[in-house]
RNA sequence: GGAUGCUUAGCUCAGCGGGAGAGCAUCGCCCUUACAAGGCGGGGGUCGUAGGUUCGAACCCUACAGCAUCCACCA
């Protein structure tokens, strides 16, 4: 027998090791057809947040609805090693202890993030299980394992063979803290408070100047030209003269192009072709020396002269002050602008000139866009996300793979050591003769991998053959350029194929006041506390339900709670029935034609759920199935099938065994329905009723029986439960108690038979008369018949609360009599909408005449 | 500079072409043996503004306003 209250505590416990030991998430009937999804790997950085919760939270409902549906189901779990971002954590740690990676030495500090590596693995396998997810841990992969390690040299090898990726010096951006290339995506543009440092330029050969803007004064040592704008009427006499800089006094030309903006600051411009990405097209376009100012670390070189050695920043103060000594500053301007921040240093990113390696992103950007126009593209969950793609892949640049890292895939290049001659091989070649590159890949090029190298491409046939392309992914919108847009076109690429056929997208989860959660404004809310007060399954059901695909949600504590009421809510109406139904219940199969009227209502609402829910869940709309679930739970269960069935119950007869098996049904019904958002609570409660497996994760999904589809029948109980609120209404309007005694009288006939009985339970009636006369109690109309209650009501109030309901009737008669009579509506709108338009109509009119007749009898 | 989303009951949000919905909050009545972490009933919204399309608009189109977010090399 259950408990009393639903003890998230005792029900969750033990359950996730029989899952796993069951192998009930371990994929290969290949009886049955695939389903498969990748999980998108967590980094092995940090603990779990609600991000990670809602990610993986829809994909377990995903996950475990496919297996109810007859799937066999293949949810991959692993772990990224997150090049950038664990190195990053783990020089922090080393900090904090007095080393750093240099004095360690590569490989000493390859072993202590592997150690790193284990322990955050063993949390988020902790993690993982407390969350429930049915994911299959003999697949499980780590983008540093082996196989992935395979696939990652042959990619490299086969695009550089194809020309695709390429070795070149151009300017990337430089973490001066974390001393490696960055790709433009890992550059958080924010906007810094700054200067704009007017400089006074002394044109040779005559008292003329002209000013120059800058924001990066340091730079100006490495500067070869300022540019003005060939049709600058302001400059044009001075174009082809030099100018003195007035940081190291050297003459550099003043020359003309278009890319100048006339409007954009003094109108011209200083070009530092080492460090700007603009200022090194025109470097290459007029074959400019290319002059870098700043080491590694973002200090000044030998270039910089007597500022050599200072940081950046110093160095900007004490030539700015030196140029203002001079008489060359005109004048200072405070300004905001976007600066790019290093995503995982936080550093400002300095644009740099450095022989890095890249992918050739044009054809590989305009096959994805070319497949999406085809019936085999990636289909967007909401849709407006393929846009998100498109644009980006419409103008991307080369990708920037390359880092100064330790951590990551060693790129498998290697440089002869006599004539430094490149080699790039997925085999070693002969180590005494060559020395390997010194850089580690982009995490994100392995990433890109992940649904087919996991899966055991190039090598591995079984896994990959059955489960690629995968069915499904999902991710939130903050990663489509990171991750999707990379997967889809190394897909593309080496498989021929997409990697996934949908992508769904969810948002972001907020605090309650809306804002983004983050480490500084301290507004986390830790996933294991609320899991703690409330149970996983409401976390669940809460974060996949008050949402809409890719829209962000806010983090409201209360709604965690009233999920969890909700699903208490389901645990005592499983109780009820579990105690009707006895220890000695054995289903049987249900006799359409022995059903009550009653009987045959809820499990008519019983089918229109199971269909409309199904059909939410196969478009993702866990939202939206949820709450048609919800409301069915609710009312139509519990408020009214649910206390009916306690008086067929009570009879013990043959009806009640009917009842009995409704009961069964729809309840069983319920909780295999409620099982994909709360596993938890939806084996326990399985378990609680008589005929089940080991495990509801053994189950099918309901499915829809036409045969019980009964409209006649909800339409007489529909009428049941409008009289039964109509009087508990007219208590409630009347001061008196719920439970106070009313006497009914009803005419001419009861909704359906035995439906008084009904009635008189819930309305506490101490008697019902059917009879033929003229109701003249305070009445109620409805389609075929009339109550009234027949106790002392004030001729006045009588005569009022006709008047009100005449004047309602006529309302709607109004408008129904508006739409009929509207040629428009009745030639254009869809038929079964003017029949119904029709029926209301009628309804209406007959209800009228008799209100009617009674006003008229009141004189 | 491009792009997207949002604006609906006091709060948080669904709904996205056929009579305004939920949860929480609020008010009233109930300790009715599944559930007081409950039940029953009520109040509360001209669906941001202005136009347009349609027989019919919260929903589609256009413009505007406010609030978010993403992308972008403006020195």
């Amino acid at each position: 027998m259950l408990d009393k209250h639903y003890d998230h505590k005792k029900v969750e416990s033990g359950k996730y090791e029989k899952w796993v030991k069951g192998g009930y998430f371990t994929a290969g009937d290949n009886s049955k057809p695939a389903f498969s999804m990748v999980i998108p790997p967590p980094n092995v950085t940090g603990k779990l947040h609600l991000g990670h919760v809602i990610d993986t939270t829809n994909q377990d409902i995903i996950c475990r609805y496919k297996r109810m549906k007859g799937y066999d189901v293949l949810w991959l779990p692993g772990m990224d090693h997150a090049g950038i971002a664990t190195q990053a954590k783990v020089e922090e740690k080393l900090r904090r202890q007095g080393l750093n990676r240099y004095e360690l030495g590569r490989e000493k500090f390859l072993e202590k993030v592997w150690e790193w590596k284990d322990e955050y693995a063993k949390t988020i396998h902790t993690q993982w299980a407390s969350l429930g997810l049915s994911v299959d841990y003999t697949r499980e992969r780590f983008t540093l394992d082996e196989g992935l390690n395979e696939a990652v040299k042959h990619v490299f090898v086969t695009l550089y063979n194809e020309g695709l990726i390429y070795q070149g010096e151009k300017i990337i951006n430089w973490d001066p803290v974390l001393k490696t290339a960055l790709s433009n995506i890992e550059v958080v543009h924010k906007e810094d408070k700054g200067q704009f440092y007017y400089f006074k330029y002394d044109v040779v050969g005559t008292d003329e100047h002209l000013i120059v803007a800058t924001t990066r004064p340091e730079t100006m040592f490495g500067d070869t030209a300022v540019f003005v704008n060939p049709k600058d009427k302001r400059y044009k006499h001075l174009v082809g003269k030099k100018v003195i800089n007035p940081a190291n006094g050297e003459e550099i030309p003043l020359m003309a192009d278009p890319y100048v903006d006339l409007e954009f600051g003094t109108g011209a411009m200083k070009c530092t072709p080492a460090h700007d990405p603009n200022d090194f097209m025109l470097g290459k376009k007029y074959g400019f020396q290319f002059i870098k100012c700043l080491d590694e670390e973002a200090k000044m070189n030998e270039k910089a002269g007597k500022y050599c050695g200072l940081d950046r920043y110093e160095c900007r103060k004490q030539l700015v002050e030196d140029i203002k000594k001079n008489g060359h500053l005109d004048h200072i301007e405070d300004i905001v602008h976007e600066v790019g921040h290093s995503e995982r240093s936080d550093a400002v990113v300095e644009p740099m000139l450095s022989k890095q390696w890249f992918v050739k992103m044009k054809p590989l950007a305009e096959r994805v866009i070319e497949n999406q126009k085809t019936d085999n593209k990636v289909n967007f969950v909401p849709s407006r996300f393929e846009n998100v793609l498109l644009n980006w892949m419409n103008d991307v640049d080369d990708w920037c793979i390359s880092r100064q890292l330790w951590w990551g895939h060693r790129i498998p290049a290697y440089y002869n050591n006599e004539t430094g001659e490149v080699l790039v091989s997925e085999t070693e070649p002969d180590m005494s003769k060559y020395h390997q590159d010194e850089d580690v890949l982009d995490t994100w090029f392995s990433s890109g991998l992940w649904p087919f190298a996991t899966m055991g491409w190039p090598n591995g046939e079984k896994d990959y053959s059955r489960y690629f392309p995968t069915s499904c992914l999902v991710t939130g919108y903050d990663i489509i350029f990171f991750w999707v847009s990379r997967m889809i076109f190394q897909s593309l690429h080496f498989t021929n194929n997409i990697p996934f056929k949908d992508v769904v997208i969810h948002g972001l989860v907020r605090d309650s006041q809306g804002k983004k959660m983050s480490k500084s404004l301290n507004n986390g809310v830790d996933p294991i506390d609320v899991i703690e007060k409330y149970g996983v399954d409401a976390l669940r059901y809460f974060i996949t339900t008050n949402c809409t695909p890719g829209q962000d949600m806010r983090y409201i504590e209360e709604k965690v709670a009233s999920s969890e009421s909700y699903l208490n809510k389901i645990w005592n109406a499983t109780r009820y029935v579990e105690g009707v139904l006895g220890d000695d219940f054995i289903p049987s199969k249900i006799d359409k034609s022995k059903l009550s009227v009653l009987d045959a209502s809820i499990l008519s609402k019983l089918q229109k759920v199971i269909a409309s829910m199904g059909k939410s869940m196969d478009e993702y709309q866990f939202g939206t199935a949820s709450s048609i679930l919800f409301d069915f739970v609710y009312d139509d269960f519990c408020s009214n099938y649910l206390e009916f069935s306690k008086i067929s119950l009570s009879k013990n007869d043959e009806g009640s065994l009917v009842t009995k098996n409704v009961l069964y049904k729809v309840m069983r019904s319920i909780i295999l329905m409620i099982y994909p958002y709360a596993p938890f609570v939806g084996e326990e409660l399985y378990l609680s009723l008589p005929m089940h497996l080991d495990s509801v994760c053994l189950e099918s999904y309901p499915s829809v029986e036409k045969e019980f589809i009964n409209k006649e029948a909800e339409t007489k109980e529909g009428a049941l439960e409008e009289m039964i609120k109509d009087i508990r209404n007219y208590k409630s309007e009347n001061s008196l108690a719920p439970n106070a005694k009313v006497r009914l009288l009803i005419s001419p006939k009861e909704p359906f038979e035995g439906s008084s009985e009904y009635l008189a339970r819930f309305s506490f009636a101490s008697s019902i008369a059917i009879t033929k006369d003229k109701l003249d109690g305070q009445t109620f109309i409805y389609d075929g018949f009339e109550m009234s209650i027949e106790e002392d009501v004030d001729r006045d109030v009588l005569l009022a609360k006709l008047k009100e309901e005449k004047a309602r009737l006529e309302g709607e008669i109004a408008r129904t009599t508006k739409m009929l009579s509207n040629p428009g509506f009745v030639s254009k709108a869809p038929t079964a909408k003017v029949e119904e338009e029709r029926e209301k109509d009628r309804i209406n009119k007959e209800k009228l005449k008799t209100v009617e007749e009674k006003l008229a009898s009141f004189n």
